[in-house]
DNA sequence: TCTACAAGTCAACAGCTGTTGATTTATTTC
DNA sequence: GAAATAAATCAACAGCTGTTGACTTGTAGA
């Protein structure tokens, strides 16, 4: 089952469940990285090792790719396990200065796909839907509130702000030494509790 | 001095300046409403009622453009008169959600157009550019504290966390009654008074 | 009025975009 | 081993992108 990996060379033939993995995975990391509509369907086929026409062939197309890349691991979304409101906002800046196991820095990486293509027309729509129904109502029903749903308004915005800062707009306050990540991360933690409780 | 305005039609006729101003007035609402890379050239010229080569000739280019619809009222930043550290919050506040003068509009519309193309990789390196120079130095200078650059980047990520909720995510907790907008700025002023103090 | 120059138009370019049909190649089944 | 089937490739497509050079037209100065 080595073949199976997504990795883009090796001599990975003729097992459609492998290429279809190996074109998402090499997907998820250009859309981690630019925008929908700056990435190429020729630059995700390179990576993957793979003809563009397969891609348009598996995935109907870019979106239907896109759509694939955001929601192949949707039953993980944002927020899985059992969570109480008092518990977010340390689960939140965990999240956020990638602190903690492969599935919880995965999680976070959804989502800085959907910020970066948000602005793109064909892409937005896709992600507006996921963000509603994946991340807004998920947040509201842990809180749970008389104003929850305003509240998650708050916690999202605020968690979408971190992103954008360090993710797209390369302003990392976290490179630096451990101690500075963890003040951080306190920081976040504050912040992410003010959204909920003001 | 009417024919100086930037009303996409009308008879503008062999006004250098007027035509100038037409397209940046039209590139802007453009690029408000689109990223970098989703809007086309095409696009913008149409709007304008001018033909495509003035484009090129007058900016340069696609990426001249966008830098002069970003530098034209770069004197008046986000942040420019006399601020204290303890009118911040209120002031952010206001400014997000689009209360006070034409000005301070402007100036937020700015903020939306950098948010929106920062994931394309060429107009990203401008906007960082940018956001270091006029948004989060004059921030840093005003909190003048001596964590101040890190408190610049949580006030700036808040602010940008609001910006995506509502203009890119479009998830307006804002439209409804005056008394709905009248709480939503309360709640972000205690935020942004959370990202300077925690 | 004629000339000179700037302003604007037109057509075409090379390069890239996503997508599709026909074709080849490897694998499995009989 | 031959036939059938799935997987992958190739070449080409129409449409769009930003950009450029040659051309036309309007306007101001002599």
């Amino acid at each position: 089952m080595s073949r199976t990996t997504t990795a883009p060379l090796g001599a990975r033939k003729r097992d459609a469940i492998a290429t279809r993995a190996a074109i998402l995975s090499a997907a998820r990391q250009r859309f981690l990285r630019e925008s929908y509509d700056s990435v190429g369907l020729r630059d995700i086929a390179g990576d993957a090792g793979v003809d563009v026409a397969l891609i348009s062939r598996y995935f109907g197309g870019k979106e239907g790719l896109f759509r694939d890349v955001l929601l192949r691991d949707k039953d993980e979304g944002l927020l899985r396990q059992p969570l109480t409101a008092a518990d977010l906002p340390a689960y939140l800046a965990q999240l956020v200065v990638e602190d903690g196991d492969e599935n919880r820095q995965h999680r976070m990486e959804m989502f800085i796909v959907m910020l970066r293509s948000a602005s793109s027309p064909k892409a937005g729509e896709i992600i507006r839907d996921l963000v509603h129904l994946d991340v807004l109502g998920p947040l509201a029903e842990i809180i749970g509130d008389e104003h929850a749903e305003l509240r998650a308004n708050m916690l999202l915005a605020v968690l979408m702000g971190i992103g954008v800062l360090r993710s797209i707009m390369k302003i990392d306050a976290l490179d630096g030494s451990p101690h500075q990540r963890a003040e951080c991360e306190y920081r976040f933690r504050c912040l992410f509790e003010a959204a909920l409780t003001c």
